[in-house]
DNA sequence: TGGCTATTTGGCTATATTGCCAAATACCAT
DNA sequence: ATGGTATTTGGCAATATAGCCAAATAGCCA
């Protein structure tokens, strides 16, 4: 049979490697509150200028971010505001996973 | 300042990041419809078994996937439900992109 | 204009991911 | 035990990603 992988895939895929790294997590998180400049985020983060700037570049190819020239700065705002309510979500898979592994520890010492 | 990107941050990159590939995409849509066992979802897929045993054991490993032996098969389950939930979010972003690409080629036309 | 600040780009190295093949393992049935 | 089916593991090559530095760019302001 013929792969079922579709373009769809594909292209959701690109959207959801845009989010997985922990600096880009951080800057979506802190756009869902707040737009911020690259300067601010950089302090934020505590890495390269450049670093920074190329992973917003990423969050802007996926379409997940909006940048605006306003002054001497550009500031960066969250495009999609339920990608937020995924990481209650995504929480629920940290807590049952550290549930899961507790039940395991506890099985040992016995 | 000192970097406010957390271990949270971290953790939930890892989560994410299982989940960011079309193939594994795929399983996760089938796996939210049906338990499937390797065979199954390798026939679906159309690559080699040993790489589809290796994307399930990412997410496994992401604790988003749970297996179960049964008979002469393993079969794959899904963990948590509410991922595909998130997966209407996913198809607004693209949907909100090609919108913006679209207006991008009209606005050349003029 | 010239300097300043903010941001991006290019280049590079280190590291991680992907996917195939071949081989190992697990386990059911004869 | 032996053969057969299902799945995983190890190894390898190709590709992609991350992060730093240095340099380029953009635009404000004196």
């Amino acid at each position: 049979m013929k792969s079922m992988v579709k373009p769809q895939h594909e292209a959701r895929a690109k959207i959801i490697k845009a989010m997985a790294h922990p600096s880009r997590l951080f800057i979506i998180e802190e756009l869902s509150k707040h737009e911020r400049c690259v300067g601010e985020l950089t302090e934020m983060i505590g890495a390269d200028a450049s670093t920074v700037s190329k992973h917003l570049s990423v969050l802007k190819n996926a379409g997940l971010v909006a940048d605006e020239k306003r002054g001497n700065s550009i500031f960066y705002s969250l495009r999609v505001p339920c990608i937020m309510q995924f990481m209650g979500c995504v929480e629920d898979v940290l807590s049952s996973n550290a549930k899961q592994h507790n039940e395991i520890l506890k099985c040992c010492k016995k």
